[in-house]
DNA sequence: ACAAAAGTGTTGTTACTACACCCATGG
DNA sequence: CCATGGGTGTAGTAACAACACTTTTGT
């Protein structure tokens, strides 16, 4: 079989929920190439995927050496694009990644790599800007069907605290009030017992049941019948 | 750059809403290879990809050898799976797609593929089996927010048509006065003027407003307050 | 005229939003 | 005991589900 073939490299949209003087804001981890042809100009993390390697391992991997081991909440596909006019000698396959980091880590990063702000991102970020708006329409319809959200929080937070998540990724103020009510309806959260001192009565601390993607509810529209409620509809990915 | 290489190869989960005796059903597209390796297994028609080619013209490509140019109304990526170890010598890169073939359209298929029903898929689908079972879920997703459906449906149709092909993908009975009300109103479908004879009352002809994905509506948690209506929030695939 | 199937209107329900009010703690 | 924030209760609302009723054709 004589064919032309591809070298696959995995990159990611990494994201996480940061706190700012001006409310929570959504940021990407980018980075900047030192030399080469792309040089001077911001991209989305990642690389070469080893002989033999899983395209997930090779993300994680690739990950761990930018933000660290624990940070890393949730990681699935966003999209696979191929490249085969950026380099004449090499086919490029790229396999792009949605990840998620838990707000407060704050990973020792490599000289090369930082944290920007969704909302204006450098205007270099050549064709990864829209890939970093695809994720972010990703995320943003997985947070209101699932419990997405355990990967971009502590363990452990405040309904408060997790209404600011909610609304770095949407743009817009969210009610805790309402917020809780909701996931602790779905079972998504629980409350730990503890509680936090904040300035004013202390908050109840919680956690989320399961730290693993699980989707909720199904989709509005069109719902099945009474009696007919079989496996819950939802989008895969 | 001394490194092993892959070969891109595209599939796709083929689905089409098909009217049956015991009312509608989604089947799925299976080839079943005459010789090699996985002879006599279903599998996800596909093939390689050319050097040069697009993923999507690919995908196109191969699907065409199938079921005919006119038929594919839809085509989304799923999934990239690496597959190093089922040939020692080759890498090879699945990625998966999701195609919806309009109903109505019976195109001539090569004596080695046939249609199959999504509950009840031959033993045998191997590693592909749950591939099926992601694309359903994703069309179920899509079908209640956005147009997907129009690749699902010939350009002419009347609404209890395309109530069934709702009840195709969802499993479940859809009533068509609500699914005209809401899909009128978000102003995906409209009427072409024409009727049709049905035995009864003749039906509206409807035709989707647009051809291509449109989705229609945010999803229902924790939607935007009045006045700070952004960008419509939905999952991006 | 009657059966069959489409289209209209209406009522009930669900589930979320918005917000007022009450509670607990620190200074 | 007051300011600060968290928690509870509740009324309002949007959107859909269910279904009875009306309309339009074929036979």
């Amino acid at each position: 079989m004589n064919r032309k073939l591809a070298a696959p490299v995995v990159n990611a949209v990494v994201l996480r929920a940061a706190a700012t003087l001006d409310g929570p804001r959504l940021e990407t981890l980018l980075w900047r190439r030192a030399k080469g042809p792309e040089a001077d100009c911001w991209s989305l993390p990642g690389g070469f995927v080893r002989d033999g390697e899983s395209l997930d391992g090779a993300m994680r991997r690739h990950l761990l050496e930018k933000v660290g081991v624990s940070a890393v909440g949730h990681v699935e596909q966003l999209d696979t694009t191929s490249q085969a006019d950026t380099h004449p000698e090499l086919w490029l396959l790229d396999i792009t990644h949605l990840a998620l980091i838990a707000a407060g880590t704050e990973p020792e990063l490599p000289p090369d790599t930082s944290w920007h702000p969704v909302d204006g991102l450098p205007s270099i970020a050549f064709g990864h800007a829209d890939a970093v708006a695809r994720a972010h329409d990703r995320l943003r319809g997985k947070l209101s069907y699932s419990n997405v959200a355990f990967a971009l929080t502590p363990h452990r937070f405040t309904v408060r605290e997790l209404a600011g998540v909610y609304e770095a990724v949407l743009g817009y103020p969210v009610d805790a009030t309402n917020l809780r009510r909701v996931l602790e309806r779905d079972q998504l959260i629980e409350p730990t017992g503890e509680r936090r001192s904040t300035g004013g009565r202390p908050a109840e601390e919680f956690e989320f049941v399961t730290r693993e993607l699980v989707v909720s509810r199904p989709l509005a529209a069109f719902r099945a019948p009474r009696g007919a409620r079989g496996r819950a509809s939802a989008p895969s990915a």
